[in-house]
DNA sequence: TATTCGTGGTT
DNA sequence: TAACCAAGAAT
C-alpha cells in the first residue's frame, strides 16, 4: 500500500479512538454553528475561543438571529477575541444568508465563498464538516503534517501550491468531515509544532521527515521580519462622576469599529515629554502625569501607551463619536484587550 | 504577491 | 521570557 492511501486509512483510524471533543463538534451541530466556530477559530486557539462560542450560541442561536442585531453588538460579544474584520464581515454574512440563500447556508463552496469573511480553507472546512461535502481543507495543521509526511523542502509560503497538491491527493471520498477534523487534532496533539509525539503518530510508518530524523525542521520557513516598537499617550479624561470619555474609532483598519479611549498618534518615537493631541478642547486641561505605561503587542508592532489623566465639568457635552460611558458600562462595551488593559491599570491607581 | 489585521496560550 | 504560534481573510 503506497504512502498517499495510508495517510487517510491511517489517519481516521486513529481519529476514531482519539478524538477531541468541543462545543462546536458533534451534537448535531447546525451548518450555522459550524461556520461561526470556523470563522473565531480562524488564527485563534480552542481554547480562546469557547467561551465566545458559547456566549454567542446564547445570544444568537439561528442565523436569523444574527442577522437581525444591530452590528454593534455583535462586535461587543467579539471584544478580545481579535481580528475584528471577522466581526464586522460576521454580521454582513448572516445578512446576505438571510437575504440571498433563503436563511440556509449553501452546501457547495463556490457559494460559501461569496460570504464574507469565509475564504479558500472555511468554505473547504464548512463543506467538508458541515455538510460531509469531499473538499480539500488546507490549514496550518494540514501544511505541517503534509510537509512532513512529504519531506517538502521548498519554504513556506512558496510551498502552498505543493501543498494543496498533497492534500487533494491524500483527501479521500468517504469521512470528509471527520478527516479534516483529524487533521486538526493530530496537528494539535501528536504533529505539533515543537516537540512532536512521533512515538504515538499513527503516519510514523510512512513519515519521511521522521524517517530522515528531522521532524522539526519541516516545515520550512523563512525568518520572521521584527516587530516595529510604537509609542503614544492615552488622554484618560473623568469627569466629577467618574465617567470617562470614550471614542468610537473608524469602522476600518486597526481595530476597526471598536470603542477606544482616546489617544495621540502612535508614533515610533517615544515623546520626551507631555505629549497632548490638538484635540478641540483637550489643550485648555491640566494633564496629570499617572506613571502607568501599558504595554501591548500586535501582529506587525508592539505599543507602548503612557497614561495621562485630567477632570472636567459633569456638564460636558460631546458629540459622535465621542461618548462618556459610566464605569459600571465599561465591561459590556465593545473594548479591545489594548484598552482593558489601560482600565485595569487606572483601576489599580 | 506582500501587508495588514489581535490576542492569549505555551514553551 | 521573549518568541512562537493558532481551524486565515482581505486587499
Amino acid at each position: 500500500m503506497s504512502a498517499v492511501k495510508q495517510y487517510s486509512i491511517n489517519l481516521l483510524a486513529w481519529y476514531d479512538d482519539h478524538r477531541r471533543e468541543f462545543e462546536w463538534r458533534d451534537r448535531g451541530m447546525t451548518p450555522y454553528q459550524i461556520w461561526l466556530s470556523e470563522v473565531m477559530l480562524q488564527q485563534t486557539g480552542t481554547k480562546t475561543v469557547t467561551p465566545y462560542y458559547l456566549r454567542f450560541i446564547a445570544r444568537f442561536p439561528t442565523v436569523a438571529a444574527l442577522a437581525e442585531a444591530e452590528p454593534g453588538e455583535v462586535l461587543k460579544l467579539w471584544a478580545g477575541l481579535g481580528y475584528y474584520a471577522r466581526g464586522r464581515n460576521l454580521h454582513r454574512a448572516a445578512e446576505m444568508v438571510m437575504a440571498e440563500f433563503g436563511g440556509e447556508f449553501p452546501d457547495q463552496e463556490s457559494l460559501l465563498l461569496r460570504l464574507p469573511g469565509v475564504g479558500t480553507y472555511t468554505a473547504a472546512a464548512i463543506a467538508a464538516i458541515a455538510f460531509d461535502r469531499r473538499a480539500v481543507v488546507v490549514d496550518g495543521n494540514v501544511e505541517r503534517i503534509l510537509s512532513r509526511y512529504f519531506a517538502v523542502e521548498e519554504f513556506l509560503p512558496q510551498a502552498k501550491p505543493r501543498l494543496r497538491e498533497l492534500a487533494e491527493q491524500v483527501t479521500p471520498q468517504l469521512r470528509n468531515g471527520d478527516f479534516a477534523q483529524a487533521s486538526f487534532d493530530l496537528g494539535a496533539t501528536i504533529c505539533r509544532p515543537r516537540n512532536p509525539d512521533c512515538g504515538h503518530c499513527p503516519l510514523r510508518r510512512d513519515c519521511r521527515a521522521l524517517a530522515m530524523d528531522a521532524v522539526e525542521s519541516f516545515p520550512k520557513k523563512g525568518p520572521k521580519p521584527q516587530r516595529p516598537q510604537r509609542f503614544g499617550t492615552v488622554f484618560w479624561l473623568e469627569d466629577e462622576t467618574g465617567n470617562l470619555l470614550l471614542r468610537h474609532r473608524p469602522p476600518q483598519g486597526l481595530l476597526g469599529g471598536m470603542v477606544e479611549i482616546p489617544s495621540s498618534e502612535w508614533q515610533a518615537v517615544r515623546p520626551n515629554g507631555q505629549v497632548v493631541t490638538d484635540e478641540f478642547f483637550y489643550k485648555q486641561l491640566e494633564w496629570q502625569e499617572t506613571g502607568i505605561t501599558v504595554s501591548h503587542v500586535f501582529t506587525h508592532f508592539a505599543l507602548e501607551l503612557q497614561v495621562i489623566r485630567a477632570f472636567t465639568a459633569q456638564a460636558l457635552v460631546v458629540e459622535p463619536p465621542w461618548f462618556w460611558a459610566r464605569r459600571e458600562e465599561l465591561p459590556h462595551l465593545a473594548l479591545p484587550s489594548l484598552f482593558r488593559k489601560v482600565i485595569k491599570q487606572m483601576e489599580r491607581f
